[in-house]
DNA sequence: AATCAATTTGCCTATATTACCAAATAGATG
DNA sequence: CATCTATTTGGTAATATAGGCAAATTGATT
């Protein structure tokens, strides 16, 4: 494992990890529907407006979404949309999840 | 947002954090290839035998590898290897942030 | 220029994560 | 049975993350 394949990891890690928190994950879903609003974030999400801003700040500089401020609101949306097809993976892990679980209680 | 949509998507994080590592996805890709001992991955990631198998329970909570003792040694192998997929897209995301710091510098 | 609205930043606290070491466990072998 | 090997567990310290509040910033409005 050279020094230039860590740090390979590394950067795949860092995306990763930024899209590895429920709000994050609600905030990608809802962006997957087009762009919007910080305001409608919060909304969604239903933390503190800072909180929220911090969130889509980790998922600016993963390089996950990009924003555009028009007047007063800033506008975020998503810059790499293949995003979404992890959902359909990260369910079948709970699915598999949940199976192995059904199969702990059975033995 | 209901109470259970948030669950699902604390659950749906989970997952991703649990991946969301790079000696983590060191030992993903290791395992990609086939199944493997908790020595053979220590040698590729380097860290102590305990933190590595710290990540690997890690990754087996999440639902992502399963163990098997046989002998002295436990095999862990990916019980979803769809999750390989991911790379892909993260690798975009990483293309994309590239272009990103470029356009940056050039303005 | 003063004020308002939307967002970000700074600060602080609570909690979580990571890593290593040392000790415990479990199976194999002499 | 004593011992060796592979792995896990417990303890602990360092660092990172998350969330809210208050203050700063930026553009719009009067």
């Amino acid at each position: 494992m050279t020094d230039v394949d860590r740090q390979r990891y590394e950067a795949r890690a860092a995306v990763i990890k930024a899209l590895g928190h429920p709000s994050r994950l609600m905030m990608v879903d809802e962006l997957a529907k087009g762009e919007r609003c910080v305001c409608d974030l919060q909304t969604i999400v239903g933390s503190d407006m800072s909180t929220v801003s911090k969130h889509l700040s980790v998922l600016r500089s993963a390089g996950i979404v990009e924003d555009d401020k028009r007047g007063l609101q800033v506008f975020y949306r998503l810059r790499v949309p293949c995003i979404l097809n992890f959902f359909g993976c990260v369910e079948a892990v709970l699915k598999e999840q949940a199976r192995a679980a059904q199969a702990a209680l059975r033995s």
